[in-house]
RNA sequence: GCCGCGAUGGCGGAAUUGGUAGACGCGCAGGACUUAAAAUCCUGUUCCUUCGGGAGUGUGGGUUCGAUUCCCACUCGCGGCACCA
């Protein structure tokens, strides 16, 4: 037979679809899972190789499940909102719809036919009306919560577009269309409050099997950090200025104070400011800069005293001078910060430039290991002579100290461990204990066209009110401009006008923003066990049946925003009562990059693309996904190599043509080796070296032979990584049922174990002979074994045996002198 | 700058809790088949070597009978965050 992996291909994933195997059942009886691809954005470019790795990894675990019992719920969908389709329509006039259910349909037959096992009963699309509507119902949802508000705040708006800019659309401070420079622009925008979850974000990611770098990468977003506010008076003054820091122990240190220039503190302090002018000018220069300006960490710090201002620190109850700068975010904490030169870098560089006082009130600990374990920390000294000469530094204020330490120059405290101190100095000035986090609300309205309208309509006096339920989807007008005017495109509608006078009354007019993508994705995955359900974004039952998420796969770089999202919806879906668990997904692995050929990225520009349709046209699908597979780890980064791929397909073409004999076979050790590592690294994702086991099997059965008995057997665990190519030889085999409907075999415990075993002589630890011995041989008889070798008494001669190290069914070591 | 991840032949990568480094595949070399080539099959393939052996998993140290694996200090590459007080 020759390998005619078109007609193979075809007539496979016809007879599955015929067949509706992949079918996920509502009913059944089995154990449920759930495994999830992170669905793609059809973009116009087609599937890149890449889109496949994920999904045949996903494919295989599925296939496996199913062949071990499971009810598995396999789905796919697109994430069909988003700029790419808007920006296409302002070029070309096609209208994001008809652009992107092309590419939708282009997508599908790409995925199709790498015979992929997805339950295509249950494809969602973001941008149907029937699925947006429930993303409406999930903003409602949140605003019913008191999760949704809406704030004034700064948005990327191009002056010479005359448009808001998505940050993605900002390129080194720049528009991404003419290259004009970006500014700030105040406007009304809705929020999701993410910030209320801050914490029970934090502590679901105990009980998730994540990886740790993903886990960690959304502990750092979320930011949380220990510390305390303090009030410092002003001078004549009524009003206090309120600062978070996470080094109280350092107050006695602080030698002036810096407000935001945002800080609303600064206009109430107008009269009192004799150079109010310079203080203005200041704010309007930073008003003017973008946020990537202000936090160019290389730019000299800037800033304008307040004079005639004084703030009173409260530990020592000196007068300390008050400043506005930009590196001080009006955006954390309360916008404002006590200043200790001595122990904080930004501070330190300030004071230089602006001649401060610098007060040392923290020295360094002596080297002592005692110390440093209490601490955790490491001490960057290895002598007495280091830490003397870098504390006299510290002291003389030619150097920052931003470790822990003992107090100095701070009074009743002098003496005192630094750690104790935060606690001690608190109390002390009256100041609270308290969390902050860098964690920011979710901005998710966007002035464009190609996205869920949100569902709010506003009265004749502006107020906003909820849309009701039964008004939902309120659904995307066709008749607008995509032409970007400074608002969005949805205001040029006259027909959403029109209904919501005709809903509401006169002068009652819709929100005209449309949410950001992230929130259709970040339910997505509830729709798919109930997607057709016209009364609920997913009912009881079904979610109850098919929720959570057992395995999530896709790429790292939803490491934060998506994954962020979704788990906050599901924390909010539960706290309301409407679903009992509170993480969606329970298992997540991300799949690596797929580089071109050249080690770059694969790219248009460069022309580097591989295209899996060319692949599957050359090579076939079974070849792709054995290929992706194989490459190495599922989470590396790893260069394409249409070399390599070639080794794949000859694989495949060698158990074509392998001899199936009927014979019994006179060992099946290796079969059923070859069971219990593929078996074991597909629960453990390890495809590349369950391809390799199967390869060492098929090589052996290339020269040996092969029992049918022992062929079928293979035949069953290769088939989820070659679905079609399986299904035809077990067809050959005179099979009428398909092989995903079979059992996975069982391997015999007793048949992996070896009879015989290689075992390795050593002597001082180097590899000096080997020897054939029966397994679970002793060590006394192995020793003489060796003792006995002519290799080894070589090494041996004339030499004092001091040990001999035994490892059973390994080695044995002979350390001589 | 901070946090994380990684570095193994010519290449992609293997190597249970520290136990025979280089599985499997690509490439390359030689051979068989062929008028010839392709395809296929067989053999070899870390480097050096005076053929005894020696060196070797980014670099330098350490622990151990034994280190790709553990510890310390670096170098380089990739990813994330970035004036977060």
């Amino acid at each position: 037979m020759n390998y005619d992996h078109k007609k193979i291909e075809k007539k496979w994933q016809k007879i599955w679809e015929d067949q509706d195997l992949y079918k996920a059942d509502d009913n059944s009886k089995k154990k449920k899972k759930y495994i999830l691809d992170m669905f793609p954005y059809p973009s116009g470019a087609g599937l890149h190789v890449g889109h496949p790795e994920g999904y045949t990894a996903t494919d295989i675990y599925s296939r496996y499940l199913r062949m071990n019992g499971f009810n598995v719920l396999h789905p796919m969908g697109w994430d069909a909102f988003g700029l790419p389709a808007e920006n296409y329509a302002i070029k070309s006039g096609v209208h994001p719809a008809e652009s992107t259910n092309k590419n939708i349909n282009t997508f599908r037959r790409q995925i199709k036919s790498l015979g992929l096992s997805y339950d295509w009963s249950r494809e969602v699309n973001t941008s149907a009306p029937d699925y947006y509507k429930w993303t409406q119902w999930f903003f409602l949802f949140l605003y019913k919560q008191g999760l949704a508000y809406k704030k004034k705040a700064k948005v990327n708006w191009c002056d010479s577009c005359q448009t808001v800019l998505a940050n993605e659309q900002v390129v080194n401070g720049k528009c991404e269309r003419c290259g004009n420079e970006v500014v700030q622009k105040d406007m009304e925008q809705w929020f999701f409050k993410i910030t209320d979850y801050a914490d029970k974000l934090l502590e679901g990611l105990e009980k998730i099997d994540w990886p740790e770098p993903i886990k960690l990468m959304q502990k750092n977003w979320i930011g949380k950090s220990e510390g305390a506010s303090i009030k410092f008076k002003i001078v004549d003054f009524r009003f206090q200025i309120e600062v978070f820091t996470t080094r109280p122990d350092t107050l006695f240190g602080a030698t002036y104070m810096v407000l935001a220039p945002e800080h609303e503190l600064v206009a109430k302090l107008k009269d009192k400011i004799t150079n109010w002018k310079e203080v203005e000018e200041y704010i309007k220069e930073t008003k003017k800069k973008s946020d990537l300006q202000r936090t160019d960490l290389n730019k000299d710090k800037s800033g304008v005293k307040l004079k005639g201002v004084k703030a009173i620190n409260p530990a020592n109850n000196e007068e300390i001078p008050v400043f506005i700068a930009d590196y001080v975010l009006a955006s954390y904490g309360t916008g404002a910060i006590m200043a200790v030169p001595a122990h904080d870098e930004r501070d330190w560089e300030f004071a230089k430039k602006f001649n401060l006082e610098i007060i040392n009130v923290i020295n360094p600990y002596p080297v002592s290991p005692a110390v440093t374990s209490i601490h955790s920390i490491k001490t960057p000294f290895n002598t007495t002579e280091e830490i003397d000469k870098k504390t006299k530094q510290i002291i003389d204020g030619k150097e920052v100290w931003e470790g822990v330490g003992i107090l100095r120059n701070s009074n009743e405290f002098d003496g005192m461990d630094s750690e104790e101190a935060k606690k001690a100095i608190t109390k002390k000035v009256g100041g609270k204990f308290k969390m902050q986090y860098k964690l920011r609300d979710w901005l998710v309205s966007r002035q464009r066209y190609w996205g869920a309208p949100i569902p709010i309509v506003y009265d004749p006096d502006g107020n906003p009110h909820p849309v009701e339920e039964k008004h939902l989807p309120l659904e995307l007008p066709t008749d607008v401009d995509y032409q970007p005017r400074g608002t969005s495109p949805l205001d040029s509608s006259k027909k959403y006008k029109t209904l919501a006078e005709k809903l509401y009354g006169k002068g009652w007019y819709f929100e005209i923003d449309t949410m950001d993508t992230f929130v259709c994705s970040s339910w997505y995955y509830f729709r798919y066990s109930d997607p057709k359900n016209e009364k609920e974004f997913a009912g009881k039952k079904q979610l109850k049946k098919w929720m959570p998420v057992d395995l999530y796969v896709g790429g790292a770089e939803h490491a934060v925003l998506h994954l962020m999202y979704a788990r906050f919806f599901t924390k909010a879906l539960h706290d309301a009562g409407l679903i009992d668990f509170d993480e969606p997904f329970l298992k997540l692995r991300n799949q690596g990059m797929i580089l071109a050929e050249d080690g770059r990225k694969m790219s248009k520009s460069l022309g580097n693309v591989i295209n899996p349709d060319d692949v599957v046209e050359n090579l076939g699908a079974d070849s792709l996904r054995l290929y992706e597979m194989f490459m190495g780890p599922l989470e590396d980064t790893k260069p394409w190599s249409t070399q390599g791929i070639v080794g794949v397909r000859r694989f495949l073409e060698k158990i074509i043509k392998l001899q199936v004999t009927n014979n019994k076979p006179k060992d099946s050790s290796l079969l059923n080796k070859t069971i219990k590592k593929v078996t074991d690294d597909i629960e453990n994702m390890k495809f590349n070296t369950a391809i390799s086991a199967m390869m060492i099997f098929v090589n052996e059965a290339q020269k040996e032979g092969v029992s049918k008995d022992d062929f079928t057997k293979f035949l069953i665990i290769f088939a989820p990584f070659a679905p079609h190519l399986a299904e035809e030889l077990f067809e050959s085999l005179s099979h009428k049922e398909s092989i995903f409907l079979q059992s996975w075999p069982k391997y015999d415990e007793k048949l992996i174990k070896d009879e015989n075993i290689n075992f390795a002589i050593q002597v001082n630890g180097k590899l000096r002979d080997s020897i054939e011995v029966l397994s679970d041989i002793s060590e006394d008889e192995t020793k003489e074994k060796a003792l006995a070798s002519d290799k080894i008494k070589k090494w041996t001669e004339g030499k004092e045996i001091i040990k001999v190290i035994f490892v059973k069914n390994k080695l044995i070591n002979i350390v001589i002198k």
